[in-house]
DNA sequence: CTGTATCCCAGCGGATACTG
DNA sequence: CAGTATCCGCTGGGATACAG
């Protein structure tokens, strides 16, 4: 499926491995962006990451019209990234909650980059989110890691097909 | 500018801050997806990290058409991401290549992120890009870090605004 | 080979109006 | 409060043609 070109690195600061998506040029980048690619689902999965559960709430932070949030949110959910969830508060009727699934729960990282990354877009402006680890108070920062746990400045980094 | 709204968290598993974004609507996570929050930006960003320079070379990896890719270097290039940059082979005429700068280079832990929740999504389909850390063949994992080196589950992470 | 200029269509996303 | 349906402008992105 996915044709690998394997070409020899030039350039310093590349990752290891050439590659070349034909044939419906499907990379694991593009599965994501297909998901997650626009900007209202973006904005919605930083709210759920905030916290927020209720449609209500929903369109109030992200600004987004109730069409547009219903939409995504329908989308999202046959996407497998949130759940739709009846519940029911004593004395009130019931009412549906979303909640992030296990896979949506897994953007967390691409979330705490994009954080990262814009944070450094306005450091002058100074307008950030600051993350912090609250087991040990320091910050989280903008790095890659390996299982041994060491940074890995993209000049370390070497990159494969897998799994053909 | 980000009107704050410091509501107490009553669910575990998010971040210990929530925000409301009023007037205009910036936050880190906007400004990043107002860079590269389309698909052609994103995929031609997967061919720099790659090792692409050229024109030519973009065209054919990415899919895009020259029109697309064209019209979507200038704006990267305006925006800081690129740097478009004369060069000459010896004995040919002057060519164009585009390099990333420093703040696209800043762009890595969100390709790499964005590559570890593609792996997610076909794991079972086998389509997936293995990065690991040559200088001890460790895979690199899609794991969030605090500068003390621990990994960073999302339940341990504390937000809150910046620079106000 | 390295681009730019047009034309065109599909989809994003806002506005408005309407239902349970 | 929690959504849907419809209409409509804007832009992303492909196709094609052209230029240095």
């Amino acid at each position: 499926m996915a044709e690998i070109h394997s070409d020899t690195i030039e350039t310093a600061g590349a990752l290891a491995q050439r590659s070349e998506w034909k044939d419906g040029g499907w990379c694991p980048i593009e599965r994501t962006i297909d998901l997650v690619g626009t900007r209202s689902a973006m904005i919605l999965i930083r709210e759920f990451f905030f916290g927020a559960r209720r449609f209500d709430d929903l369109v109030r932070r992200t600004g987004l019209t109730e069409a547009m949030a219903s939409r995504r949110l329908a989308q999202m959910v046959s996407d497998g990234l949130l759940e739709r969830r009846p519940y029911q508060e004593p004395g009130q009727r019931t009412r549906n909650e979303y909640v992030l699934t296990d896979l949506g729960r897994h953007l967390f990282p691409v979330v705490a980059a994009l954080i990262q990354f814009g944070n450094s877009l306005a450091e002058d402006r100074g307008q950030g989110i600051e993350l912090t680890h609250d087991q040990c108070g320091a910050p989280i920062e903008p790095a890659v890691h390996c299982a041994e746990g060491h940074d890995v400045p993209l000049e370390e980094t070497v990159a494969r097909l897998a799994g053909r």
